[in-house]
DNA sequence: CGGTCACTTCACGGTTCGCTGAAGTCGGTC
DNA sequence: GACCGACTTCAGCGAACCGTGAAGTGACCG
């Protein structure tokens, strides 16, 4: 699977016909034959078979035409990234949770870029349990999430705002403002976020404690279109505690109450050691614990739109 | 660049020593090195220096951590997938634009897969733009996005359901009711979501021509979020008109009347063409039209925990 | 200042890669 | 059945790749 092989192989796909993809590339039509021919042996799959009109493709030849142009791509891409960090374009690496993705990262980031100049900011998701070996692997600059006590040992760790989870309902829903009784917890829908998928989170390990069956928890794209589903009064959704207050002191929302299972938790940012922080994730992390930044932690959750890129996002039903 | 270079560099950064690298590779120091002398003439960049404590890598050398990694896992899960489509593994790769993606694709999706047994399902998000070289080059096997003359044209096409966009506001804010001048527009926040970003999108074109300026343009995480930062009454919002029926008429949201601009549309899915159509595509096209999956694509919107897989999501600030 | 350690560079061999032209195979068509 | 076009296979050649051991460099230490 080298990367020639591979770019053969898009060209067919691309054009059809293994000549016009040898014409395209400026070689010869064995040559093309050659690379398909050694994709087939080492994937063992023909991959694709010629009819009379046009190239019929196995299921394994249409992923790799999926893969293929992923992987030159990335390399594409890599080669680029490189060079531009050389030119001096200085870039930040955040690994951050996915509730801290969906509502304190854009605010945050927005704040921070626009005080730094020139700096472009790479943010993906991953779950907390990954922190380690992002971080030890140089693969992100810093990681920000919930503080767990395993990852403060192994990491350098600085805690910078607290938050609160609540699980609220509609206001006319039968729980509102009530106590849950763990039995009950299998008889409400759990409407969830994609937070919630997170092994080992804090939501997971919730459920997992009441014992909801899977049945009853709905995963929507986001956190706030489960908060939007349960205004509807069709389950129990979890809620950042200070951006409902208005709507519980309206009464749009009610809370719920679950004995012993409070779920609070602190924002922290991780980093490999001290010392090896770059500049841009130490400036980060000085920044995270002023009161301007747990502000717009807090609050702020947009960017403007000429910052934004678009984002790749994938979701996989199995 | 080759996959033997990238696995010693990921080895040596993972050790921070390149004898170590070599004791896991299994190869002698030399070795190591020429790779990591091969990666450095290449890329032109020395990628890491040795000090007292351990190594201190380039910005260039960081980034080639990150996406060197990738690369491999790529390499290797594209190897796997192949692999498993020879195993009768099922696959549907599926292209939906941001809008459909947040509110209609999880439902559908989920009402699809309980149907079809043994079935993945890919989603991944792309401008309707991408669409026709999605298509053409077999990397997607069935894009949904909204009606677009010019795809219509090129590609087998499936219209399947109207829907409707319409402004909204908190019921308090000053426009709520009313007709909102051309010439005012820039006077008021805009709150949206991801696919206010793709160029060509609907949105993005009546933002356009009403002349809305960037600084007035707020993106967030979703949709959902843009519409709950509207409730709050700091701007406006677009939320699809089926899903805020009960907040109107609870006069808890507000509709805006911009004359002229209707933003309406029809989701169309999109094949190459009916004839090369994989069996689970073809069978997805038939059923989007089915009363149910209507429903399903107009309501619901979640997924069941055990069929939902964690999502890759990039995002880039600049 | 010599020794040690870790990495780098070098010369060299075996293997694989990438390509070519020539010959062979396979369908479809007349 | 012969022909044609498109793909595949084959032998062979030069270049690049991957590895080795040996020699060289550079920082640190006693």
């Amino acid at each position: 699977m080298t990367p020639t092989q591979l770019r053969a192989y898009v060209a067919v796909v691309k054009h059809g016909a293994s000549k016009s993809a040898a014409v395209e590339l400026g070689v010869s039509e064995a040559a093309i034959s050659n690379h398909i021919g050694a994709l087939r042996r080492e994937l063992d799959d023909t991959l694709f078979r010629r009819t009379v009109d046009g190239l019929v493709f196995t299921p394994g030849g249409l992923r790799l035409a999926t893969r293929s142009v992923e992987l030159l791509g990335l390399q594409e891409q890599t080669r680029a990234e490189v060079h531009a960090a050389a030119d001096g374009q200085r870039l930040l690496r955040l690994a951050v949770s996915s509730l801290f993705a969906e509502y304190s990262a854009p605010g945050l980031i927005q704040l921070f870029t626009t005080r730094a100049n020139d700096l472009r900011v790479e943010l993906a998701v991953h779950g907390a349990g990954e922190f380690t070996d992002l971080l030890a692997g140089r693969r992100t600059d810093l990681a920000i999430g919930p503080a767990v006590g395993e990852l403060q040992r192994e990491l350098h760790s600085v805690p910078f705002v607290r938050y609160q989870l609540v699980p609220v309902v509609a206001a006319r829903y039968r729980l509102a403002g009530r106590r849950l009784h763990p039995a009950d917890a299998a008889a409400h829908m759990w409407l969830l976020g994609p937070a919630a998928v997170e092994t080992g989170g804090v939501v997971h390990r919730l459920l997992g404690s009441l014992g909801v069956p899977e049945r009853r928890q709905l995963v929507f794209q986001s956190g706030e279109a489960a908060l939007a589903e349960a205004r509807t009064g069709s389950g129990i959704a979890f809620a950042l505690a200070h951006r409902v207050t208005g709507e519980l002191r309206e009464q749009k929302l009610a809370t719920v109450d679950i004995p012993g299972h409070g779920v609070h938790g602190t924002w922290t940012a991780y980093g490999v050691d001290r010392q090896a922080l770059t500049p841009a994730a130490a400036e980060l992390l000085r920044f995270v614990s002023t009161p301007r930044a747990m502000q717009a932690t807090l609050s702020g959750s947009a960017a403007h739109i000429s910052r934004f890129r678009p984002s790749v996002h994938v979701t996989l039903w199995s």
